[in-house]
DNA sequence: GCCAACGTTGGC
DNA sequence: GCCAACGTTGGC
């Protein structure tokens, strides 16, 4: 099973809203990116994925569930992306931040360290177990 | 608040 | 279809 990081400015939306929204979930809209776009798209039902706050904390603070596939998102007028719905599953006993995942060269080939414009990343179940890990669970 | 990196746009 | 200019993102 694929594992992905979705990055938010806690500021416009943090990883309390995201819990608040409960076993719902919410939308992931907002993205305008085609590669971002691309891995929306090959998320299924039930993968996981880290939370992860970005410019403010810049670290992983919980892990998140995908409720409903790919579908459009019709606040973008082009018609050309869509979203996902996503749940909180369980916050990080601790959270993992930028600078112990740049301290870790396991880690140094993550999409995170290397491109993080990006704000939807696949994640390698390696990078999943070690961030897991350090986080505490 | 600055600046580098990247994506997008638009003129040719 | 190329490429320069511009806007946005995000780390520092």
């Amino acid at each position: 099973m694929a594992h992905w990081l979705y990055k938010s400015e806690p500021s416009v939306w943090s990883w309390d809203h995201q819990v608040a929204e409960g076993a719902k979930g919410t939308f992931w809209n907002g993205v305008r990116n085609h590669v971002a776009k691309q891995n929306l798209m090959a998320m299924k039902k039930g993968e996981r994925g880290f939370f992860y706050h970005s410019n403010e904390g810049k670290a992983v603070v919980g892990i998140v569930e995908v409720i409903k596939e790919y579908y459009p998102d019709h606040t973008d007028e082009t018609g050309k992306f869509g979203m996902v719905d996503i749940k909180a599953v369980k916050p990080l006993k601790r959270p993992v931040t930028l600078d112990e995942i740049k301290a870790e060269p396991k880690l140094k080939d993550m999409i995170l360290v290397n491109n993080s414009r990006l704000s939807v990343q696949p994640v390698t179940d390696t990078e999943w177990g070690l961030i897991c890990k350090m986080g505490g669970l």
